[in-house]
DNA sequence: GTCAATTCACATGAAAGAGACCACGGTCTAGTG
DNA sequence: CTAGACCGTGGTCTCTTTCATGTGAATTGACGA
C-alpha cells in the first residue's frame, strides 16, 4: 500500500516548501566570491605567484595548515586570478592542480606523472610503462614551447608517506632538464611535521616560501557560516543560535570550516526532511549524530574483507566483555573466523598493520604498552558509539556470510 | 633493599613474492586481391 | 599482402609473507648492607 502513497508523497513532496535556494553553497567545493579571514595568506600567494606573470619562475611555495582551514580554496582561488589576467595577454602560463590523495588517480609516482601527462592532452596507458618513459614523454611535452607552468600537489603529505620523498626529489630537478619551460610547484600538505622528515635537499628546494594557514577561530567560523548560509538558504530559517553552536562543534575540531558547514548542511536537510519550516539547535545536535554514524558505516561496509574479519573478531570480543582487548586475543578469534567463512588466515604480522589501519580509520582505539614481563601489545577499544555497534556487527555479518 | 639482566608478546622495518593488470613487439593465421 | 589473434617479456601496483630486529617494564636473581 505504500506504492498508492508515493504518488502523493512525491506531489507534496514538490508543494512543499524548501528551505534551500542553493543547496551546493554548503558542500566543501563550491567557490565562494570572497573568502572570508585569510587576506593576509592570499596576499601571500599572490605576491609569491606574481612573478609568473612575468614568465619568470615564481618561487616553490608550501602551504600548511589543518583540514578545512581554506587552503586549497586560497590557493584555487589565487591561481585562477592569476591565469584570468594571463590569459587575457594569451601568456604561456598553465596551472595545474592534482590532488594526491585521489585513489587510482595520482597516489603514485607513476601516476601522478602519468596524470600531468594527461593534462597536456597525452594518452598515457594507466599501467605498462617504465616510470622513466613516463618522465621521458612529459619532459618531451612540457618543453616544446616556452611556458611558465605552476603544479599544485594537493595533499602532498600522503603522497610521499605512501611513496617516499624520491618524486619531491625528481620534481624539484625537473627544471634542470627543462630548456624552455619552467615549472615551480606548490605543496599542500595538512601535516605540520611533515617537512621535518623530508631529506634537507628536497625541503630547501621545495619550501623556498612557506605559508601557515591557523585554525579558525569560532567567531570567524560564525562569519562564514553567515555568509554561506545567506546564499544557501531562504531567509529566517535559521533559529536562533544555529550558527554559534556549528561554529562552536567545528571550533573545537582545530577549526574546520568543512565541517561546520558539512553540519549545518545535514542539520537543514534533517530539518527540511521532517517537515520544519526552521532549521533549530537539536537538529544539529542530529546531524552530528548522523555524519558521525554515517561515516562509520561507510567505514566498516567498504573494508576488504580481511579487514572485516579482523574488525568483526575485535568486535564481538567487546561485545561479550567491555574491556580492553590485546592483539593476541584478537588474531585467536580471526583464525576461527577465517576458517568458519573459508578465507585464508592472513598471518600475525599483517594483522598487526591492520590493526593499526582500522584505528587509523577511527574505528578502534589502538594503544602501544607495555605489560612488563608479559610482553608488549596493543590495547586496543572500539570508538564507536554503543548504539551504532550492534549495526556494525550486523553489516559485518552479512559482509562475511556469517550466520 | 637495590640494581642490572632477563624475558615476554608482540611492534616495527625491510625486502621480496604473488597475482592482477597492462603495453609493446614479434610471430602466426586466415582472409583478400 | 595484410589485419587481427596470440604469445612472451617487461613494467606497475596492491596485498602479503618472510625474516630480522626492536622495545618497555614486570620479574628475576645476584649482590651488598
Amino acid at each position: 500500500m505504500v506504492q498508492k502513497g508515493l504518488t502523493a508523497f512525491f506531489e507534496k513532496f514538490l508543494t512543499k516548501e524548501s528551505l534551500f535556494t542553493d543547496r551546493k553553497v554548503l558542500q566543501s567545493n563550491y567557490t565562494p566570491e570572497t573568502i572570508l579571514h585569510r587576506d593576509a595568506q592570499i596576499q601571500q600567494i599572490a605576491k609569491i605567484m606574481a612573478p609568473a606573470l612575468r614568465l619568470d619562475k615564481p618561487s616553490n611555495l608550501f602551504v600548511y595548515g589543518k583540514t578545512g582551514t581554506g587552503k586549497t580554496l586560497s590557493i584555487k582561488y589565487t591561481t585562477n586570478q592569476i591565469l584570468e589576467v594571463a590569459s587575457q595577454r594569451s601568456m604561456p602560463l598553465k596551472i595545474f592542480y592534482i590532488n594526491c590523495k585521489l585513489k587510482r588517480v595520482a597516489d603514485t609516482e607513476y601516476r601522478l606523472i602519468a596524470q600531468l601527462c594527461r593534462e597536456f592532452g597525452k594518452e598515457i596507458p594507466p599501467t605498462g610503462l617504465p616510470t622513466d618513459e613516463i618522465y621521458r614523454i612529459f619532459f618531451d611535452t612540457i618543453d616544446k614551447e616556452k611556458q611558465v607552468i605552476i603544479l599544485i600537489l594537493d595533499e602532498i603529505d600522503q603522497l610521499v608517506k605512501k611513496t617516499g620523498d624520491e618524486i619531491l626529489y625528481n620534481l624539484t630537478r625537473i627544471n634542470a632538464e627543462l630548456h624552455k619551460s619552467q615549472i615551480s610547484l606548490i605543496g599542500i600538505s595538512s601535516d605540520l611535521r611533515f617537512a621535518e622528515a623530508l631529506d634537507s635537499r628536497v625541503k630547501s628546494s621545495l619550501s623556498e616560501e612557506e605559508i601557515i594557514f591557523p585554525p579558525y577561530n569560532a567567531m570567524q567560523l560564525q562569519h562564514i557560516l553567515k555568509q554561506r548560509g545567506k546564499i544557501a538558504f531562504k531567509e529566517g530559517v535559521m533559529d536562533e543560535g544555529v550558527i554559534e553552536k556549528c561554529a562552536a562543534y567545528a571550533a573545537r575540531e582545530h577549526g574546520d570550516a568543512r565541517r561546520a558547514l558539512e553540519l549545518l548542511r545535514v542539520a537543514a536537510e534533517i530539518a527540511e526532511r521532517n517537515g520544519f519550516a526552521k532549521i533549530e539547535v537539536r537538529h544539529i545536535d542530529e546531524a552530528e549524530e548522523k555524519i558521525e554514524h554515517d561515516r562509520i558505516i561507510e567505514a566498516v561496509s567498504t573494508q576488504p574483507k580481511q579487514h572485516q574479519a579482523i574488525l568483526y573478531s575485535i568486535v564481538s570480543i567487546y561485545i561479550k566483555r567491555k574491556d580492553i582487548i590485546f592483539t593476541g586475543e584478537i588474531y585467536e578469534l580471526y583464525k576461527g573466523i577465517c576458517h568458519q567463512v573459508g578465507l585464508r588466515p592472513l598471518t600475525q604480522r599483517r594483522v598487526s598493520d591492520v590493526i593499526g589501519e582500522l584505528d587509523m580509520l577511527g574505528l578502534i582505539n589502538a594503544k602501544v604498552i607495555s605489560k612488563g614481563r608479559y610482553g608488549r601489545t596493543r590495547e586496543i577499544q572500539v570508538s564507536v558509539p554503543s548504539s551504532t555497534i550492534a549495526k556494525i556487527k550486523n553489516i559485518l555479518e552479512e559482509g562475511l556470510d556469517l550466520t
